[in-house]
DNA sequence: CGCGAGCTTGATGCCGATCAATGCATGTGG
DNA sequence: CCACATGCATTGATCGGCATCAAGCTCGCG
């Protein structure tokens, strides 16, 4: 509640708009949400499903669940039984070695699937975190398994859905293993940028929902590192960022970072 | 399907006469390696898959293909049609950015799977290339899909692989993420010994398929650190290295270099 | 109004990159 | 068989980016 007031306050227009009819007594009712009506199918398991076997795959989500910021929607080691379906709000994953580092592994919004790491052992490989109060659809993997040799279209959205994730990974390994700090930054940014543009909201004007330290985490970066890196972009004009609320003022230049060539300046 | 088609063609001929010969040591007629004969089954798609569907299964698995050490069993860009298991020898797959940067995504060895990036797109996001001579079963994702209806075996098993490479890739954001150099090196060394000692070669002493430069690449280090570490852990009698061969002597002592409280030494 | 979590900014130091040179294997052509 | 080239590996010297340590600062909240 807290996170819906807070954003409600800040960008009612912005975050709400699009959700709003769907959920305005979010989660209230929440079996009166099917998926034919769920504006995310696009991005869903249930990407290219024809209409007439959308009621089939609706048997899969009968389960909601309201998180609360800060709580958690599963933790390593737990059961694995669903993937989830982000309906609102966003979360964080994380993974800790066996000598207890811990590290975000990514950050997920509306319409972004998790947990899939779970099906390669059975058990949750990693945790996650609501980072504002958010709803999910719980999507039993049996389920899935069997409605999906029925419904092809449903069995490829499950593989398109792994391998982006495998695919977005490398990205980051990418990201993480070549890049310098302020290319991963900027590239960190214009890869939310990306993500709030297609989910329909402002590209340039958007509030993190991480703190510094998860963005740090993240990045392979220290605090201190990502807030002098704001900084600086700040000074060169290419952003405003005022707490959690960033302006991407000039875009392009933002995108011009990641290239290597503009070592100089 | 146009898949189907082009392996066809394009393939069977060609493929399966070099195959046979080369094969000899491992099967001498490589028509007669059939998945239900196949030592690698245990990591491989078909993993449980009991007997009576194993026939079903190998109808996947028409085409192998010999690739030559240096060249590439795909490229980025090239259409998806199949994922590939090695049958014997080892690959790396690289990844570029728009900037032109190159990096290491990953080693693979007999019986991995690769190519699954490349079922997020319908085109390959990276490149395939072989460290050593090589060959590989390729599996129409057409029919991988068509069979797996069938099989729920099967269908598990591509689940299954596609959610271990996200788990493994997290493991390397991790060590990107947050480990030294010498933590790298050493997760490196310690994840090649346990990957030879369930193929049942020895754990202590196997050859570097690939160059320094390569490693480098995947731990996000440069060649000079990497030839550097080696010798640091030579002189701490920990390995012994000669060009491409290695030998863990203290496996113990590689594998506290990961945790961070051995910083003093 | 005061506390604390999260953020910023500065001073300093270290790890790994960079630059540069040498060594060492493999291969090729004379 | 040697001369030479080429690719890969090692080692040293130096440099720079990011971590670390250490204060302040801001804002939300009891």
């Amino acid at each position: 509640m807290s996170a819906v007031a807070r954003v409600g306050t800040q960008g009612r227009a912005a975050f709400l708009s699009e959700v709003s009819e769907a959920e305005s007594p979010v989660g209230s009712r929440s079996r009166e949400i099917t998926c034919a009506k769920c504006n995310l199918r696009e991005t869903c398991l249930a990407a290219n499903t024809p209409l007439e076997d959308l009621k089939r795959i609706e048997r899969i989500v009968y389960a909601r669940r309201r998180i609360m910021r800060g709580e958690r929607l599963f933790s390593a080691g737990d059961n694995f039984t669903s993937l989830y379906a982000i309906r609102t709000g966003s979360f964080k994953t994380t993974i800790v070695d066996c000598e207890g580092r811990e590290q975000v592994t990514g950050f997920f919004m509306t319409g972004e699937l998790l947990g899939m790491g779970g099906l390669a052992s059975g058990r949750f490989e990693g945790t996650a975190i609501a980072l504002e109060d958010s709803d999910v659809c719980a999507m039993p993997y049996a389920l899935i398994e069997e409605i999906g040799r029925e419904v092809p279209s449903l069995q490829r959205g499950l593989h398109l859905v792994l391998a982006r994730e495998i695919v977005r990974n490398h990205g980051v390994m990418l990201l993480l293993g070549s890049m310098s700090a302020q290319e991963r930054l900027a590239a960190f940014l214009v890869n939310l940028s990306k993500r709030y543009l297609r989910r329909g909201y402002s590209s340039s004007n958007f509030i993190l929902r991480m703190t510094r330290d998860e963005i740090g985490s993240y990045l392979g970066l220290k605090v201190e590192t990502v807030s002098r890196l704001f900084s600086r972009f700040h000074e060169r004009g290419v952003l405003e960022v005022r707490q959690k609320e960033v302006r991407i003022v000039d875009l392009m230049a933002l995108g011009r970072v990641l290239a290597p060539s503009s070592a100089g300046e």
